[in-house]
DNA sequence: TATGAATGAGTGTTCATTCAT
DNA sequence: AATGAATGAACACTCATTCAT
């Protein structure tokens, strides 16, 4: 039988592609309902896969949540590195960066509940993982360069901690959609409507603007 | 035998201190594992209640969650109703805004993971509540006062949205906190020592004034 | 206040009246749901009396069913002796006791469903009944009675076991109604509509009269 | 290990003897409990099966009871139509009916007490069985062909009803035994004594037989 | 007499995980 | 590599009954 890449149909003995099947299903599962509300026999049924297989893989339903969750940091931030701020004038690369941010949370729903999830679990799964620490490194080491560049350049405010900025650059799109649902009720908005998630968009970039530029180099208001 | 108001044992017969023991179970409980991961017999043991007697107040698990999150939301919004920005400048109320959200979640914990855990539902068990709804609708209202306020001034910027200037203070505070297990990870940093929380309340103040100020109104930077 | 006969709600200290509510209530519930199923929270929201009320006047719920039993056997019993049949000729008398019998299932259908019930526990709370053995006697009395004045008349077969045609005249109708919703599933046809019951009733005293009328002694079929 | 055919423990990996071991407890314990008696612990417990496979392969104690249910009538009905009515003499059939009928009852009590346990819900579990409704229009036919033939040859009374004859061959014989226990002491007689069961099939025969064939053609009394 | 609060043992049901093939 | 059967511990929820007033 030749492959057939259409098919979710479990192509018999292909382990790699089981792998990925229950991973992907798993960081569907995850998402939707956190790590205590998740299913492994749901895991099992979304990746077409038999139960047994997950712990085959994975050993356990926590150890396939590692698993999911090291990938989703890694998913992130290898594409915060392909951004190439480096190329931009700093204003415009901070720009780049609370545009990105915003659109993968946006286009990446589960890597929000997947991070809540682990929190509420106070990052016991991620704690061992030296792969994440790894590339977080180099996600702050990002915004450092870019914030010196920008204030060697003269246009960003000096004194200003990456760490906490990047806390806000996320907090800020972060929050506003996590707690969307909450957050209809109470404003009485359709916050995912798609002029309510330009207008947020819009309002992040000028928090974040007003935040880290010098006032004497921010566009006159009209 | 005498009134004994330090004993945490159940006064016996009393209908409304046994009603009120759950619901302080139910919060820590809830906050601790989530809606899905808090156990019912534990909210009994904490509350040294019976557990028939959970079912006999609130009918169900999902019941007691609704009235612990209505709880929550009622606290946080009289709280904040109690401010009194009226009786000062607007910058100053701003600030004072700011740093009573940090404090109220600093100290209140629990709220920001049951409004997650919230989230994570869809917001199902708030949506019906009518007593939710009226008061963030006085939420909101003292906002757009304050802002409205600091624009006739001349201290404000004017044109900006009450909402997306709550969901904001609200964010940076909130998205600190909530991930700060995994933050302490990525950033390689004590997020809760005493000086990261005043560093960080520092920080947001400078945030907040900065994207609702009139930039000439701004104190100097040094 | 004076008193109000309409009223359901208790006439607050009045033993003998709760007693009664309580037992009507009862048979009520245990007639719908069986011993088993009954809840002893449904007979007291349904006599409109405490709880605690139930275990005052009888003890347990099983006591309580043993009551219910009683009055219930008492009840068919003494109305059976209220026939006199001893004033009418011996066919008529049979017939007057079947029409009774299946009138009287009808407008008692919970007695069926007691003595169901009281049989799935094999007899267990009628065991020990004095007043029952006592009155069932007179019961079998009154037919015994029956059929040897119709013997000595001529008009019925001798050599009947009084027992077995008390038990027949029960049967036929007792299983018509108590099967009555798997029978119309069965039977595809509705056994509960005034005219399938008129049939059947008519049906029963057919099969009656044949079994104990002498052959020549019957109305000619035409 | 060689097979051991004696053993009632759960041979190994065999879902159907699993399945089929649930079924025949659950058919004993409904039998003896009803359906809101029966407990599903026990139930697993006499099939030496984990509860969890009760679920696994009946969904719930409901459809496990639906399952028992609609198995219990198929085989009453089965077992109707092998008597080969057609095979024999109108009279001997209608003979060999009642017969069969009151032995199935002697020889399966359960089929009685389930029947009267579905009968206290209403039958709303055999309400959807397809299967039930197409073998008990067989049964139907079955009787009503032998009437058919019975008067054709001048042996059976025109003009019955073979629903109304099939409700009460059932009635006389089902009536007698659902209520034997209650029947012992109203008729101070133990109805299950071996003569008594002797009988009581007899009286039964003689009702039918009166009930259906013409007067003329009745052996004579003595 | 009457009441509402309180309880412990149990219900049906679910779950992550392991076993046998 | 892959599967479906099997398990035991737990879970939300219920019930008859008793306690305190």
């Amino acid at each position: 039988m030749p492959d057939d890449p259409e098919s979710t149909k479990p192509r018999t003995r292909d382990a790699g592609a089981t792998q990925a099947r229950i991973l992907a299903a798993a960081k569907i599962e995850f998402a939707e309902a956190g790590l205590g509300g998740a299913r492994v026999d749901a895991i099992a049924a979304r990746a077409k896969a038999n139960k047994r297989m997950i712990y085959h893989y994975f050993g356990s339903k926590e150890a396939l949540f590692q698993h999911v969750l090291e990938a989703a940091y890694l998913d992130i931030r290898t594409a915060e590195q392909a951004l190439d701020l480096d190329g931009l004038p700093p204003a415009a690369a901070l720009e780049r960066l609370a545009r990105f941010t915003w659109g993968y949370y946006l286009k990446n729903p589960e890597f929000i509940t997947l991070v809540n999830s682990e929190n509420l679990h106070r990052a016991r799964h991620v704690e061992g993982s030296e792969v994440i620490r790894a590339i977080s490194r180099k996600f702050v080491a990002m915004t450092e360069s870019l914030l010196a560049r920008g204030v060697a350049e003269g246009v960003f405010r000096p004194g200003l901690d990456p760490v906490q900025l990047n806390i806000t650059i996320a907090a800020i799109g972060y929050y506003y959609l996590t707690n969307r649902f909450t957050g209809a009720i109470v404003f009485e908005r359709d916050l995912m409507a798609p002029q309510a998630l330009e207008a947020r968009l819009a309002f992040n970039i000028e928090t974040e603007m007003r935040l880290v530029c010098r006032p004497d180099m921010l566009p006159q208001d009209p």
